[in-house]
RNA sequence: GGUUCGGUAGCUCAGCUGGAUAGAGCGUCAUCCUUCUAAGAUGAGGGCCAUUGGUUCGAAUCCAAUCCGAAUCACCA
């Protein structure tokens, strides 16, 4: 069991039995004593003083003695300030800590395993990714390792959103204006040659618009009438009746597209299980309107339209089948919801979306919970804020974006020149050296972006470059390398034997026994950079260690046993919270 | 207008299930490589925690109102 629930478990036994009072564990507030006071772990008396009706103080004196007693091997001393009771916790009881944790089991399973489905990109087949899209591919592939890490089940799926007017658009403009150039033929990656005709869409579009203005159109009709739209509506309409010349359009640009996605999501590190296509989901969900009807979940209008009322949610109503009988995105949405149950039977489904769509998973987990759907429960929306420009928002067709692949290939540019002007890997091969830097530079960016609260957006100022110090991948990829570094000299073979701990060394212990619990609040609440900032303080915590105490040089033999058994504790969990965030470390840098 | 989210140091962010003197990183200034990797460490400076009121022994944290910003409320996806 963890110490700070045998903590709270001993306070509330050891307080029923002085006072016959209960008290939940989960009442009491365990923290971790502030460095100015003597002490590793604080009671706050406070909650329950008033309930008692005594002083603190004698709360304190009574409780103290009474955990003490309850826990000699653990508790040595204890002290009180003001309504704080704060417990010194044994050397032996770290001591014993730090022997029995093995490298390989740093993070002990939990108890319900479940089967848990995360769908993350969602890239469109009409441009190339951005860093938004960067944000969304690392902040999905960390939840998948995170609830790997706790013994779960992970499926990775993503839906590729390929078929509607806004891939017409690139096909309209590449049929109007390429010539019939291909990526090959103007040496282009795939994406970015489609998403060049998506922004050259546009620009004809402004113009055709402003064209029929200046001819006296209104400025409404005339963004309605626009040439250019027209014949990307009609080629909508082409492919949804299956004509081939359109189809075969749409195939051959889409698989330029892929192509180069290919090349993306190999370097970044995203990987499905399963990949779903709108353009075979989208009419999904048909019978289940058919089936909310007849459930009364759902109504018909006298326009034969479909609607769900969710007024008394607390919510709008909102259509799902439209006058025409087609469907809209959200039918098609909880008719993929169900596929994916029947295909993989999950427990839990986590959907990597962003902010902007919070209404919408609001009201699709309603929608399938009305529906009575099996899988309805398990719905979680990963809602993670927009990656923002100083200048305001990223638009694709206005080519104010961040490209995914030259920022990428930057990062590692950069990696690359400070580790050149740092020179301490000459005796790698120019394989090696490669696999660093783009180790480095993607653990910088992965982690830039992995460090903050998910739901907050964020500002990317392109002017100023990814830091490679401080709370970055990249200092902690050092602390990783440079304890490798020490334990290629010391040696991995330990004993560890009765010890006096410094103070340094009781936090590192301290530190590295919450790993689990940051792992679990990761998880619940859906939050890598829970992680990140863990790794960050452990460390710190392990530069400020090095500095102060040396390993090989140790005071005496048995210390450095115990050092390097820290050490290798460290680097082991620095190595597991960082590939539970995708970011490699390396063994030297 | 309704709903949701946000406002903490010059900048980027932690802390938010109420607890001791509000923490990091960057940037600025100073110190430390003949001893395990200086992508490091140590220190200095920097704060009406948006505003006002309330609850409480105690509020950055909870409640209410106000101000500012964002998203959303499509027969778009």
């Amino acid at each position: 069991m963890n110490l700070i629930t045998l903590l709270k478990q001993t306070t509330s036994t050891s307080l029923d039995s002085l006072y016959q009072v209960k008290i939940q564990p989960d009442q009491v507030l365990v923290n971790a004593t502030k460095p100015e006071f003597e002490g590793d772990y604080t009671i706050v008396l406070f909650a329950f003083v008033k309930q008692l009706g005594k002083n603190p103080e004698q709360v304190g004196n009574d409780l103290g003695n009474a955990m003490q007693k309850a826990l000699p091997s653990i508790i040595t001393k204890f002290n009180i300030v003001k309504g704080f009771l704060n417990f010194t916790i044994s050397n032996d009881y770290w001591l014993e800590f730090i022997k029995n944790l093995s490298p390989n089991e740093l993070m002990p399973a939990i108890k319900h395993k479940r089967k848990i489905m995360v769908e993350y990109s969602s890239p469109n087949t009409n441009k190339p990714l951005h860093l938004g899209h960067l944000r969304n591919n690392f902040l999905g592939w960390s939840i998948a390792e995170i609830l790997k890490l706790q013994g779960n089940e992970v499926v990775k799926t993503c839906i590729v959103n390929d078929r509607g007017i806004h891939i017409c658009k690139s096909m309209i403009a590449w049929h109007l204006f390429a010539s019939g150039a291909t990526p090959e033929s103007s040496h282009k990656k795939g994406d970015h040659f489609v998403g060049d005709y998506y922004v050259k869409y546009n620009d004809a579009y402004k113009a055709q618009v402003a064209e029929l203005v200046a001819g006296g159109m209104m400025q409404e009709t005339a963004e309605k009438e626009a040439p250019i739209l027209k014949g990307a509506q009609e080629m909508l309409l082409k492919w949804e009746q299956g004509d081939a010349a359109t189809l075969d359009l749409w195939k051959k640009m889409n698989a330029w597209v892929y192509e180069g996605f290919e090349v993306t999501y190999k370097k970044i590190g995203s990987d499905f299980f399963k990949t779903y296509y709108e353009s075979n989901t989208y009419l999904l969900g048909k019978e289940l309107v058919e089936e909310g009807l007849t459930k009364k979940v759902f109504y018909q209008k006298e326009d034969s339209s479909v609607w769900i009322d969710l007024t008394p949610d607390g919510l709008d109503e909102k259509i799902v089948r439209r006058k025409d009988g087609t469907s809209v995105y959200m039918t098609q949405d909880i008719g993929l919801a169900q596929l994916k149950q029947k295909e993989f039977n999950t427990d839990a489904s986590i959907y990597v979306v962003g902010d902007e769509q919070n209404y919408h998973f609001k009201v699709l987990k309603l929608i399938c919970q009305k529906l009575k759907q099996p899988a309805a429960d398990g719905i979680y929306h990963l809602s993670y804020g927009m990656v923002e420009l100083p200048t305001g928002k990223m638009k694709s067709r206005e080519g104010t974006v961040v490209d995914a692949d030259d920022l990428v290939d930057e990062m590692i540019n950069i990696s690359k020149e400070k580790t050149e002007a740092l020179g301490k890997v000459s005796d790698f091969t120019k394989e090696q050296l490669t696999e660093l830097y783009n180790t480095i530079g993607l653990g910088a960016l992965k982690f830039f972006l992995l460090r903050v609260d998910p739901k907050k957006k964020m500002i990317f100022n392109p002017e100023e470059s990814i830091d490679f110090h401080g709370f970055t991948g990249p200092f902690i990829q050092y602390t990783h390398a440079r304890i490798k570094s020490i334990l290629r000299k010391t040696g991995t073979a330990v004993s560890i034997t009765p010890n006096e701990l410094l103070p340094l060394e009781k936090q590192l212990a301290i530190e590295l026994s919450t790993f689990p619990e940051v792992v679990n609040e990761a998880a619940d609440n859906l939050d890598p950079s829970k992680l990140a900032i863990y790794t960050f303080n452990l460390a710190k915590l392990f530069n400020t260690f090095y500095a102060e105490h040396s390993i090989s040089n140790a005071e005496s033999e048995v210390k450095k046993q115990l050092r390097i058994q820290l050490g290798i504790l460290t680097a082991a969990t620095l190595q597991k919270a960082m590939s539970a965030l995708g970011i490699a470390v390396p063994e030297q840098m």
